[in-house]
RNA sequence: GGGCCCGUAGCUCAAUGGUCAGAGCAGGGCGCUCAUAACGCCUUGGUUGGGGGUUCGAGUCCCUCCGGGCCUACCA
C-alpha cells in the first residue's frame, strides 16, 4: 500500500466550467483517485476553487454582489457540480480560506528571507473611472501595426503583433470603455525565478517519463531567450491575500495582493489543511502529506491539469516550494492534457460555446458523460466532441457491450432459476479458459490504469465486457438448459459473479453504474479480481439478486439532433 | 517572428527503428435467440499529408513543403 496525493488543477470561481475543463484535470484526476482506492493504496485527492484575480472582481460587480459573496456562492455552485460528476475529492476548498492566507504569506516571507524576492517599482495603466490598475488585456484600442480597433493590450487579435498598452492609438478600458487612462508608478513584488534556474532544470531533467507535453512547455520557458524570468508575485486589487511577510506587515506593500498564480497552487496545501480542520483532526494530520520532514518521505504525489496550467505547475510552484528552504514535497509525475473542441471549434466560456457541466447534467446522467469524456481523453492532441460519436460510443459501450450484458444474465437466470444465483454443475475448459483470459486482460486494464493512460484503460476495460458477452454466446445457457441444467446454472453463476467483478474494476469509470450493479446483486463486495477464480466464485449459490433496471438508455436520433441544435450557437 | 505538438481506414484513435501498419465504430456477410433489434464470428477498407534523404530495414530518424493546433510570461 502506497500513499498517493492527488491534486487536479484548480477550476476558477469565474462561473460554470464546460467538458473541456472537466476532462482536462477533475475528471481524469478522478478516475486515478478511485483507481487508488481500489487498488488499496492511502489517497489525498485535493481540489478547491481559484477565487482571486480581475476576472473574479468583475464577474461579482457585473452580479451587483460583494466579491466574497459571489465566491462563496460560486464556490456552492461548483461543489455542487462536482457532486453531480461524482468527483470523489477528500476535500475541495477555497483558495480565499484563512487556511490559505496564512500559508501563502508565510511563504512569501520564507522567499525574502532566502533573498528571492525583489521589488520592483513599475508604470502600470490606471483607470480613474474604474478605480483600478488594468492589466493589459484589459486595454483595448487600435493596433498601431494593422490599425485594428479593438487590439487588447497585450497582443493584437487580428495580426497577432506583441503589443505593450501603451503602444495603443486611442486605449480605453475594456471594462468600461472609459479613455481617461493614465500611466502610474506601482511597487510589485517579482519571484526570483532566475536565480532558481538551475536548480529547476536540474530538477525537471531528473524526472523521467513525464508526457511529452509537460517537459517540453517547462524546457521552453527555462532556455527561451534570456531563460526563466523572473515573475511579479503581487498585484494592486482588493479581493485576494494581503501582502505580508509571514504574520509581519511588508512596509511599502500596504493595499496590495498576492498574485492568484502565487496564491493558487499553495491552495493545494491548504486546501489539505482545511481538510484535516474539517475532520477535526490536528495539524500533523495534513502535514504528513506535505513535509517530507513530517511523514510525507513515502508520499507519491500527481497532479492533473491543462496544457496552459503547466508553467506554473513546472516552475512558480516549485520555485516557491524549493525557495522556501523548507522540506515541502514537491510534485512526482504531471499528467497534463490538451484540449477538448466541440464540433470543429474551441468550447468557450467567454462565448458560451459548448456543453457545460450544470446543461450535461440536465441532459444525462454523470457516467454517460464520464465515460465519454474519458475514453476520448485528449492525451497526445487535442480531441473532438460531436454529438454523433457521442451518441455512437455511449450506445455501444456502454448500452449494448456492458448494460445489455447485466440484462441478458439476470433476466435469464430470473426466468429459468429464480432470483437466486442457481447451484449445481462445476467449471470444465471453458470456464478455466475465460478466467486466463480476464486475468490476462484485467492485468492489462490495472497497468495502463497504473500509467494513468486514460483512454487506453477505458480500451482495456471495455475489452473485458466483450470478453463476457463472447463466453455467453460460447457457452449458451440457454441451449445448455434444456439437456443439463446443472451446467447451464453454473455458467450463469459464472455469468452473474461476472457483473460483480465488472462492478469493481468499472467503478473509477461510472461510479454510480457500479453501484446500480452492486445493489441488483445485493453485494458490497468492491474487491479488486486479483485472483480471478476466486472473484468469479464469491457470490455462492443461493445468493439472492434483483433484476436492475436499465443500465443506460440508449441516445436515440431524436434526441442527438435536439441537443445538437440546442448546443449549437452561445449558451442561452 | 520564435518554439513545441499533430497529420495513420469513412469516423475516433493505436503501433521501444524490426513479421503482412492494428483496434473500436460505421459498411458487407453469416450465426445465435438469453438480452436494451441486443450478442458472437467472418469480412471490405491504407502509396501512414506531399517530396527528398539516412538505414539491411522508416508510420517511427533527418531535411523540405502543405495543412491543423498550442504556447510565447499582466486572463487564469
Amino acid at each position: 500500500m502506497a500513499r498517493i496525493l492527488i491534486t487536479s488543477a484548480l477550476p476558477y470561481i469565474n462561473g460554470i466550467k464546460h467538458l473541456g475543463n472537466l476532462v482536462g484535470s477533475q475528471l481524469p484526476a478522478d478516475l486515478y483517485a478511485r483507481y487508488c482506492r481500489a487498488r488499496g493504496h492511502e489517497v489525498m485527492f485535493i481540489c478547491a476553487t481559484d477565487e482571486h484575480g480581475t476576472p473574479a472582481e468583475l464577474a461579482a460587480a457585473k452580479t451587483g454582489e460583494p466579491v466574497a459573496d459571489y465566491c462563496a456562492r460560486m464556490h456552492g455552485v461548483q461543489t455542487e457540480l462536482a457532486h453531480g460528476f461524482r468527483l470523489s475529492f477528500d476535500h475541495y476548498g477555497r483558495s480565499s480560506s484563512p487556511q490559505n492566507h496564512r500559508l501563502t504569506q508565510h511563504f512569501a516571507g520564507r522567499l525574502r528571507a532566502a533573498g528571492l524576492i525583489a521589488e520592483v517599482a513599475e508604470k502600470q495603466v490606471y483607470s480613474p473611472s474604474d478605480g483600478r490598475f488594468l492589466p493589459d488585456r484589459y486595454i483595448e484600442g487600435t493596433c498601431p501595426a494593422c490599425g485594428y480597433e479593438r487590439a487588447r493590450g497585450d497582443q493584437c487579435e487580428n495580426c497577432t503583433k506583441q503589443l505593450d498598452p501603451t503602444d495603443l492609438i486611442d486605449p480605453r478600458s475594456a471594462i468600461s470603455g472609459a479613455t481617461d487612462l493614465e500611466v502610474r508608478e506601482t511597487k510589485h513584488l517579482y519571484l526570483r525565478q532566475s536565480a532558481m534556474r538551475d536548480q529547476l532544470d536540474q530538477w525537471i531533467d531528473s524526472q523521467k517519463g513525464w508526457p511529452v507535453l509537460t517537459t517540453s512547455i517547462a524546457k521552453k520557458w527555462l532556455h527561451d531567450g534570456d531563460g526563466l524570468r523572473d515573475r511579479g508575485i503581487t498585484r494592486d486589487l482588493d479581493w485576494g491575500i494581503p501582502v505580508k511577510d509571514g504574520e509581519n506587515d511588508w512596509p511599502g506593500m500596504e493595499g496590495k495582493v498576492f498574485y492568484v498564480w502565487f496564491d493558487a497552487p499553495i491552495e493545494y496545501i491548504a486546501a489539505t489543511a482545511e481538510w484535516a480542520e474539517a475532520q477535526g483532526l490536528d495539524d500533523a494530520a495534513w502535514r504528513r502529506w506535505w513535509r517530507t520532514d513530517e511523514g510525507a518521505g513515502d508520499v507519491r504525489y500527481v497532479q492533473f491539469m491543462g496544457k496552459d496550467n503547466v508553467p506554473f505547475h513546472t516552475l512558480s510552484f516549485p520555485a516557491t516550494l524549493m525557495g522556501s528552504g523548507e522540506p515541502w514535497k514537491l510534485v512526482d509525475y504531471i499528467k497534463s492534457f490538451n484540449y477538448l473542441n466541440y464540433n470543429g471549434g474551441q468550447f468557450s466560456t467567454s462565448q458560451g460555446r459548448g456543453v457545460f457541466m450544470d446543461q450535461a447534467l440536465e441532459i444525462l446522467p454523470s457516467d454517460y458523460w464520464r465515460w465519454w469524456l474519458l475514453s476520448h481523453a485528449p492525451e497526445n492532441s487535442d480531441s473532438e466532441f460531436t454529438w454523433e460519436n457521442f451518441q455512437a460510443s455511449v450506445n455501444k459501450d456502454l448500452a449494448d457491450v456492458l448494460g445489455n450484458f447485466v440484462s441478458r444474465v439476470t433476466k435469464f437466470c430470473r426466468s429459468k432459476f429464480g432470483e437466486a444465483v442457481p447451484e449445481g454443475g462445476a467449471w470444465g475448459e471453458r470456464e478455466t479458459a475465460l478466467a486466463s483470459a480476464l486475468a490476462k486482460r484485467i492485468a492489462a486494464y490495472d497497468a495502463q490504469m497504473a500509467a494513468m493512460e486514460i483512454r487506453k484503460s477505458a480500451a482495456e476495460l471495455r475489452a473485458i465486457w466483450v470478453l463476457g458477452n463472447e463466453y455467453l454466446q460460447e457457452a449458451a445457457p440457454w441451449s445448455t438448459f434444456k439437456t443439463d441444467p446443472d451446467t447451464a446454472a453454473m455458467q450463469i453463476r459464472l455469468a452473474l459473479n461476472l457483473i460483480r467483478l465488472y462492478a469493481a474494476l468499472a467503478r473509477p469509470f461510472l461510479p454510480d453504474a457500479a453501484w446500480s450493479m452492486m445493489a441488483a446483486l445485493e453485494c458490497e463486495d468492491w474487491t479488486w479480481p486479483e485472483d480471478v477464480e476466486a472473484a468469479l466464485k464469491l457470490l455462492p449459490a443461493g445468493h439472492a439478486f434483483t433484476v436492475p433496471e436499465v443500465l443506460f438508455a440508449k441516445i436515440t436520433d431524436d434526441a442527438r439532433e435536439d441537443w445538437a441544435a440546442r448546443f449549437a450557437g452561445a449558451r442561452p
